[in-house]
DNA sequence: TAAATAGATATATTTAAATCTATCTATTTA
DNA sequence: TAAATAGATAGATTTAAATATATCTATTTA
């Protein structure tokens, strides 16, 4: 075991209480980071998060659910360039919040997730 | 008007019709996006998002809703170093999903808003 | 079927976030 | 009151995300 793992663990003995069997403490502890890490909704939930937490998306998201809008019209109002709102757009449908419905040309877009 | 908003405009009419007020139908959309980013909650919902969009805060998140923990507990855990751990609570912190209660030498952080 | 075009993709660049080491501060306790 | 220490902060570096320009693709329609 490495110098900086034993003053971790010392330290945890100090916080925890002399009368705690730390091995069997820090196992408690990793079962539980382990069983967080495994979970099937894990990285779905961490990108829903992601996805939502960008000032652009978060916009864009709010747009769409008020009602459902093309790549055309978001570009209208939202100052960035077409490929960078459709890069938003596409972070959005793969946190299956949104989806694309083609019709014509144009591809509108509209809430499949509701977020309060 | 520059040259790029004019066609951006051409292709808007062209997808919401020709029976329509564009500059109706823009200032409409307009209305819409500053309503949504003038809203008290805007910033305050992105910093929730933003705060577990992010691999390791989410499972600092999970870690401390399980038990509520301070820095050296989930030092001994998790594979980053203490100022690493630090800044990722503190954002948690300031996006006001967990608070930290001062204890002697220790802070034990603990869930002050509950995310299922 | 060829020109026009909505929006996706590729690639490069810029900007922001994550992480580290080193150091500081506030608190405890011997 | 001085040494010890939990955890916060500062600053530098690395890594990832955002954005732009240029180009491609799939579809439409004249």
């Amino acid at each position: 075991m490495e110098k900086k793992t034993i003053e971790e663990i010392k330290k945890l003995i100090e916080c925890i209480g002399l009368n705690v069997d730390v091995n069997e403490y820090i196992k408690e502890l990793k079962k539980n980071k382990d069983k967080i890490l495994s979970n099937t909704d894990f990285k779905k939930m961490v990108n829903f998060h992601k996805a939502l937490g960008h000032r652009s998306r978060y916009l864009i998201y709010n747009l769409i659910k008020k009602k459902k809008m093309c790549i055309c019209e978001l570009n209208v109002i939202i100052d960035l360039a077409q490929p960078t709102i459709s890069h938003h757009v596409k972070i959005l449908e793969q946190a299956d919040l949104i989806e694309g419905i083609k019709n014509g040309k144009f591809t509108h877009y509209q809430i499949i997730k509701e977020i309060n």
